[in-house]
DNA sequence: TCATGCAATTGATATAGATCAATTCATAGC
DNA sequence: GCTATGAATTGATCTATATCAATTGCATGA
């Protein structure tokens, strides 16, 4: 479980802005989510003090943006792409967590450091914080805080749905709840930028592999719950990830809910 | 599932004391958790006024402190006893999510339906805050926001810790997890108290049933774990319930790590 | 003390999903 | 276009856990 990459891209609306202090950087004004993420709770004056310390950071598929031991150096919100969060074992076993998509926030705030892995599962792009400067500036932004609090309430009624699908739901149920719950989740990230979207229509940008890790079953299982759809025409797949869902009630039904 | 009992005991050290607005009621100045839970991060002031919107009410095992459907009334913190989270489907699966131990807060903020049912499992004294009231308290008081904040992420913790137990875990691996996981809570919060207590010692407070809800198996699956333990002579029970761990350091390498 | 009833254990069997083993499919490089 | 390589599918078998069925243990009340 190396890092299997070059180092991310980092360009920066760093630091000093030569046009002063008190003006918008042109990277926070295109942010793709500046409206919905962290910062939408914001005022002008309190996001160009935020931006100071900000970085942009380029990851490619598959990079780790930050690991199990290591402290933790910096947090970030999500500007584009998705990101898997997963436990490992020393064994080798591995359980995902959960997923990120914009504008989610990642890194465990008030902790040195993170109990899981967060890994690029496509291109990503992530609007990142010094741990201790963010920390002080959570202090002094009680907005900021709360937003960043009702986000992990978001996270941990997301991770007791999902500890309720790890635990009681069979295989074909928990293949056709990541469906349902991923394609919702796409769409409401996509909703939030105003991209348009149709929610049953994706990319699954995950490999079996990592489906089985997320589920907690096997490759081959989760394989032939997929095969079990297709043949119930109830989805079909092209490419192996292109998804189309052709029958969303009944697969609702078979979820019997969402575990996003 | 229904609520199975008669109304919960109430008595309070509500609204208007006679001794006027700024003294402390005796029932915090006792309070078993005053040192610990939620109202730590309080000064006297801010407690006096907490205070006044604060009731205790006392539940016997086995009753519903709130369930999933109805709007939420009240907050709680956890003065005695041990409160199980549970998601039930409408099939009757059911997935305990967590386990309350004082000074435990239960509830969730900034909604207004929980998503779980919370059930008493020995007798429980709670602290109740009425929701609006409560809310209001937290913007006014940031400290106390932060430290529900730090619950909160404490609790997102524990939840993804028992997702890698439920999706990746075998039985055995399971029922040790519980055990060693169940004792250690048990014990902090026992210290939190101070009250004196043997972490290789404890009752544990959730019937064969339960033990199979909160691991995701069956009663006998569990049964037969249980049975493996104290034929290897790693553990003992009297009572059915009442625990021994007699080699905790061969216990906490099958469990692999705790789900605590 | 004995019946009653529920919880836990233990045993026998069934099965969902895991494991092992080929194929088949898709992408990348030549 | 063709070959090589890893991912996905499909098939055959195995196994951990579920299910079904007694039996045992323990608490309650007559």
């Amino acid at each position: 479980m190396q890092s299997n990459s070059a180092q991310p891209k980092i360009s920066g609306q760093n630091c000093e802005s030569k046009d002063g202090d008190n003006v918008l950087h042109p990277t926070c004004l295109v942010c793709e989510v500046r409206a919905c993420g962290l910062c939408s709770e914001l005022n002008n004056e309190s996001l160009i003090k935020l931006q100071k310390i900000t970085r942009t950071r380029e990851y490619k598929a598959g990079e780790q943006i930050f690991c199990d031991e290591e402290p933790l150096q910096n947090y970030a919100t999500i500007k584009n792409g998705i990101v898997k969060l997963t436990k490992i074992l020393p064994d080798g076993r591995q359980q995902t967590i959960g997923l990120g998509f914009p504008p989610d926030f990642i890194g465990r705030a008030f902790k040195d450091t993170n109990s899981s892995f967060a890994i690029a599962l496509t291109d990503v792009t992530v609007c990142t914080f010094p741990k201790e400067l963010f920390n002080g500036f959570l202090s002094s932004l009680p907005k900021l805080e709360h937003k960043l609090f009702e986000l992990t309430l978001n996270e941990l009624d997301q991770a007791r749905e999902l500890m309720l699908m790890l635990g009681q739901m069979s295989a074909l149920e928990k293949v056709t709840g990541l469906l349902i719950g991923f394609s919702k989740r796409l769409h409401h990230s996509n909703q939030l930028q105003n991209i348009e979207s149709d929610i049953n229509r994706f990319e699954l940008q995950l490999s079996r592999a990592e489906i089985s890790d997320f589920l907690g079953l096997t490759i081959e299982t989760v394989s032939r719950q997929f095969s079990l759809l297709k043949q119930k025409g109830l989805i079909t797949i092209e490419n192996q990830r292109q998804i189309h869902i052709l029958d969303r009630p009944e697969m609702e039904e078979i979820a019997g809910h969402s575990p996003f």
